[in-house]
DNA sequence: ATTACTAGCTGTCGAGTAA
DNA sequence: TTTACTCGACAGCTAGTAA
């Protein structure tokens, strides 16, 4: 996983997602994409088989080209990346990103990890209020998901990861946001962003200091919106 | 200027970025640095001597290390790739900025630019409003002035440059936003963002369908709010 | 037209050395 | 310790060729 890729091939991978190969396959030739980063086509063409190779991108030779799209690996590399740029230009306080989604009943494991003293009390230092036991789950509309995927490369809150006797619970980070009620200010609460579980992309999870669902009178399908704020 | 960098070279500027040497010299040794690249000494010091041959960086050299800044032209180099990032990952519609800056009066340029049809048709066209002739300027505070950065790795509302008989007008790009006035909604203006021309980048040019000094009684060290969205 | 070899060259890397 | 050379080894590039 901690494979250090060359410059060039990063360079290479960004100019593929640049060319569109991120949400479906491309279509492209060497020539093509040797013009796009401006080198022979032979070495495109070497390029586009080591990005294969290395489990990058997905390709599908035809007789007059090939269709690329990035994977799951590939976009991650980029994303790493990306947040290097965030580091670098982004440190200022500013930025807000809206989220729309539907209230959704959850798995019920948000009670579980609200209410482990470990986390409980980094919630308490770093956001500056207790959990309510439990996380109230959105299901975002299309716009917010790929907003979704700019916290991924922000930094956050950083939530430390610890072990107990039984099991190791994973760290994460977390966002400082509002739930908007019309008109009003809006409830300080976090949107939480496990590092590594594979939460489906679509659900943002949030904690809150109350319970929003009472507080507000939510039941499921619910549209509401969260402000983010870094 | 159109130099192209190469994909290792840019790894290594990022890093230095990175580790902070972006506001004030950061000290490092070739050693140091070839921890932070994951190569030799001997390749971590050629980087360097080549960064400053190339104009990325300035340094100067101790008995116990190097002192590095980017130079201008670095910065510039990280910032078109941020963009490039910015374009993959950042097309949701959804991401606000806030400005915080007091009314100041500028050169008197912005009446010209603003009644100029060339210009103004592209307003009416990209913003949707006729500019009211002048522009409001205003001194951002100091954490705006980090935010102003973030414009330049957005990418905006393209306005086109143009030539006439006697000179040429340079392009630039625009962002919607909303002046806040209390409590109220906002009135929906622009920032302007002239592509070439290096103004002091504490200072930011809006344009609006109104006279915006009249319409919210402001006179100069009046501090106002800009709310950008893309 | 493509992609994908091979061959040869160029340029980059890193150990060793000097200051 | 540093930085900055030299030089041998090799990785990556491009031209040419095949399929």
């Amino acid at each position: 996983m901690k494979i250090k890729m060359s410059g060039d091939m990063m360079f290479s991978l960004r100019k593929l997602a640049l060319l569109g190969a991120v949400e479906q396959p491309v279509k492209l030739s060497s020539v093509h994409f040797a013009e796009a980063i401006k080198s022979s086509v032979q070495t495109a063409g070497r390029r586009l088989q080591e990005l294969e190779r290395e489990g990058f991108v997905h390709r599908r030779i035809t007789a007059d080209g090939q269709w690329i799209i990035l994977t799951k690996s590939g976009m991650e590399h980029l994303k790493e990346e990306c947040y290097e740029y965030q580091e670098i230009f982004f440190t200022t306080q500013t930025v807000e990103l809206e989220f729309v989604g539907c209230v959704i009943t959850g798995l019920g494991e948000g009670e579980y990890y609200t209410t482990r003293d470990e986390y409980k009390r980094q919630f308490e230092v770093k956001l500056g209020f207790t959990p309510f036991p439990g996380t109230l789950n959105l299901r975002l509309d299309s716009q917010s998901i790929a907003a979704r995927e700019i916290l991924d490369v922000w930094k956050g809150i950083e939530i430390a990861g610890f072990e107990s006797e039984k099991r190791t619970f994973g760290g994460g980070k977390c966002f400082p946001c509002k739930i908007m009620n019309d008109g009003a200010e809006g409830i300080k609460s976090a949107v939480i962003i496990p590092a590594r579980t594979h939460y489906p992309e679509d659900v943002l999870e949030i904690i809150s200091p109350v319970y929003l669902r009472c507080e507000l009178q939510l039941k499921d399908g619910d549209e509401i919106r969260a402000r983010v704020m870094t």
